[in-house]
DNA sequence: GACAAGGTGATG
DNA sequence: ATCACCTTGTCG
């Protein structure tokens, strides 16, 4: 029915009418249509929040459009427009219809991932504020007998001016009660006062002079400056070597867009990863508070109801956020900046699967903005547009101050494998992780008080525990994965499902009690480190030891301070950081990433290589890179040791060709979950049939296959792969099709266009 | 066959 | 969300 009414879209006029098609916050799409009364005709909009009678209660929707006949007689009135500034533009509206037709979601879904429901519940917040009571002099208070700190924290108020109650107290190291006290001397007064929560604060604007550009930086900036003032659909990549800058041109392009009296959005994949880039947008541009607005998914809802309130009303300029914020409803958006465009976290995992680089070059399409995409080491889609002539290519290709690209080494670990076992108890058991020459280069490090970056690519202890009498292997009750041995908590943990339970004291399958820890992950270095260099400060960072909020800036200072000499983490110590005294990173383990069951596992593990890669020698000493692995003639390994981006993309784009792989095709992932792993076979099996015949050619398939991890929290998961050319077009006929296919509570279907995960 | 439980579809 | 209506399951 859903889809039936959208077809009306010939109907649709963005001028007002009498009639209102409304859809309905629901999970599922339901576009009903209400009479317009009277007194609302002349506010009413498309895109408009509005309050609508259903049966005997009331609910909410949004104003898709106003068609010029109802779809049936007798319509009721939709009683209100929201007073909270909870409406789409059009434009905004028209970019979410696309979001939902080509990712083949809800538009309700997409409208509650734009501004989702508790954030539209939150309420502004109300907090005390304290302000002198003017007409009071220093002399006329004294005669007032107050004690000296009343006194103190009068005169300091003065000088501050009105203050939040509570940031006052923590400020002067105060209590409530002595403010309490001055306004029953009647020398302040408390009130009640609206308080927008900007989650950046304000922070002190950095130093005005803005740093020199290279020559590179410079032409790349250029390019988008005309741009920015041509007024026009353009889109940028920028590819820029690790340490080459990429930053200053976000920063100036942003700068550029401001002056023009426009407003900027900056996508970043992870906003707790990118604490640098964010202070350092705050800093440049947030000279007044609000000017800034933040915008992720662990925002509170209220904060994002102020933050969403400070874009709408224009007091926001600048949008520095993740993948949802590719949907601020700035207005006068002048330009879009997607940090990092080749990270999979722009890909949503949930509906709407939507992939924010590509919603934002089509959000930049349809707005007629410039838009620029940079990486040091860009996805291959957006290689292939570049090369194509879709993209403008912009190349940053050398360090800032002409730093050369550390030198990589290959630690052929094979080799090592075999003189081990030859000479018994050669290696030394407790750390067989580390090879000889990367203790050594580390030892050197260390003499040399440089700093040094270990990259291992899985957290917590081991990867296994594997029984030593019958070989069972402890595994997550909900999937089909091996547990993961955390030394911090004595625990096995899921990373996929996150379930967590007690070290065994015993086997379930035999009568044993012995366990060996097979593989290893970050905890398990840092023991291996401490071992070798019992001196040396080790700092472990993945997701668990820096959980906390806080933590991670917290240890990056501390880093930053040469607290700590070695820094062991996960990829979060890949990405954007700059540590001038880092000259040596490890890469202890790669080689899992490059068998991933995925066709995009050499480019991942080649970005990164290169990313972590870019971490050394970003000071005034030559970087060197030491990446283990038994693996050495891969091409990714091959390629990075060279730092050769063109290499290995024209090797890994022709390996798509042939197999007809993105870019040279775009991929439909289908994939089926059920409690029961017959009922969801025969389901995939049976459905299968039916979208083949309606997808028959514009989209081929192959066969239905188990899911590589195949129960995944409780659910066994059936997929089915299928290329296209033809990709809007194939997913508005299976948009069509699961809007009216019968939904059975057994089986659940997830469509995913343009997949990134295939686990 | 009677009735309960639970799923499906519509609501303007 | 909430309601009417349907299918399915269970008991006697």
């Amino acid at each position: 029915m859903a889809s039936q009414l959208f077809e009306g879209q010939e109907f649709r006029s963005d001028q007002r009418g009498s009639v209102a098609r409304v859809l309905l916050e629901r999970k599922r799409d339901c576009l009903l249509d209400y009479a317009v009364p009277e007194r609302l005709v002349k506010q009413i909009e498309v895109g408009a929040h509005v309050r609508v009678p259903l049966r005997r209660a009331e609910t909410t929707g949004w104003v898709i459009s106003f068609p010029a006949r109802p779809a049936v007689e007798g319509l009721r009135e939709l009683s209100a427009i929201s007073s909270e500034p909870f409406h789409l533009s059009a434009t905004l509206l028209h970019l979410a219809e696309w979001v939902a037709g080509y990712y083949c979601a809800p538009l309700a879904a997409t409208l509650a991932c734009i501004l989702p429901a508790p954030v539209r519940r939150a309420r502004t917040q109300e907090q005390l504020l304290v302000a002198c009571l003017p007409g009071w002099e220093e002399a006329a208070v004294d005669r007032l007998g107050c004690s000296p700190r009343e006194k103190r924290a009068w005169a300091r108020l003065r000088e501050l001016g009105p203050s939040w109650l509570t940031e006052l107290c923590a400020s002067t190291g105060t209590g409530p009660q002595i403010w309490k006290k001055l306004v029953e001397r009647g020398l302040v007064e408390l009130r009640k006062a609206q308080r927008a929560r900007h989650p950046l604060g304000s922070l002190p604007p950095g130093p005005g002079e803005l740093p020199v550009l290279t020559e590179d930086q410079a032409g790349a900036f250029e390019a988008v400056r005309t741009a920015i003032r041509q007024n026009g659909f353009s889109p940028f990549l920028l590819f820029g070597v690790t340490g080459s800058g990429k930053t200053e041109v976000y920063l100036r392009s942003v700068g550029e867009a401001l002056s023009q009296g426009r407003s900027a959005l900056v996508l970043v994949p992870e906003i707790a990863l990118t604490p640098q880039l964010v202070e350092q947008v705050q800093s440049r541009f947030g000279d007044r508070p609000g000017k800034v607005a933040l915008w992720h998914s662990r925002l509170s809802a209220g904060e994002r109801h102020d933050q969403w309130r400070d874009i709408v009303c224009g007091r926001a300029r600048v949008v520095v956020g993740a993948r949802s914020a590719v949907f601020a409803p700035l207005r006068g958006l002048g330009l879009i900046v997607v940090d990092e465009e080749h990270e999979s976290a722009y890909k949503q995992g949930e509906t709407p699967r939507y992939h924010a680089r590509d919603v934002a070059v089509m959000r930049a399409r349809r707005e007629g903005i410039p838009v620029l995409l940079g990486s040091a080491c860009p996805s291959l889609e957006s290689y292939a547009n570049a090369l194509a002539g879709k993209y403008r290519l912009l190349e940053l290709r050398v360090r800032v101050e002409d730093r050369p690209l550390p030198l990589v080494r290959i630690v052929d670990l094979r080799r090592r494998a075999k003189k081990s076992r030859a000479v018994v108890g050669a290696s030394s058991p407790e750390r067989p992780w580390l090879s000889p020459e990367l203790q050594e280069e580390l030892a050197k490090r260390l003499a040399l008080r440089e700093q040094a970056i270990l990259y291992v690519n899985r957290r917590g202890y081991a990867r296994v525990l594997q029984c030593s009498d019958c070989g069972a292997v402890k595994e997550c009750p909900h999937c089909s994965v091996a547990l993961t041995y955390h030394r911090a908590g004595e625990n096995l943990r899921c990373h996929f499902c996150g379930h967590s339970e007690p070290f065994p004291t015993a086997c379930s399958a035999c009568p044993g009690g012995r366990f060996d820890a097979l593989g290893t992950g970050t905890e398990r270095i840092v023991e291996s480190v401490e071992a070798a260099f019992p001196s040396a400060k080790v700092l472990r960072m993945d997701s668990d030891s820096m959980a906390k909020k806080g933590a991670l800036p917290d240890a990056l200072r501390a880093f930053a301070e040469r607290r700590f000499d070695i820094l062991v983490g996960t990829q979060m110590v890949a990405k954007g950081l700059h540590f001038p005294r880092v000259t040596l990173v490890g890469v202890v383990q790669i080689d899992g990433l490059l068998h991933m069951p995925d066709f995009r596992s050499a480019e991942r593990a080649f970005q990164q290589l290169l990313q972590v890669a870019g971490r050394s020698g970003r000071g005034e000493t030559r970087g060197v890179v030491y990446v283990q692995t038994r693996c050495p003639v891969h091409p990714a390994i091959q390629f990075a040791r060279h730092h050769d981006y063109r290499g290995f993309a024209e090797q890994d784009l022709d390996f798509r060709t042939s197999f007809g792989y993105p870019p040279a095709t775009r991929l439909l992932l289908l994939i089926w979950k059920s409690r029961s792993d017959e009922l969801c076979r025969r389901a995939a099996e049976s459905e299968a049939g039916e979208i083949r015949r309606r997808l028959d050619g514009l989209a081929e398939g192959g066969e239905i296959l188990p899911a590589p991890i195949l129960r995944l929290q409780g659910a066994f998961r059936y997929q089915l792969l299928l290329k296209t050319n033809r990709m809007v077009e194939a997913s508005r006929v299976l948009k069509r099709w699961t809007e009216t296919r019968t939904r059975r509570t057994e089986v659940d279907l997830v469509v995913d266009v343009d997949p990134v995960e295939f686990l």
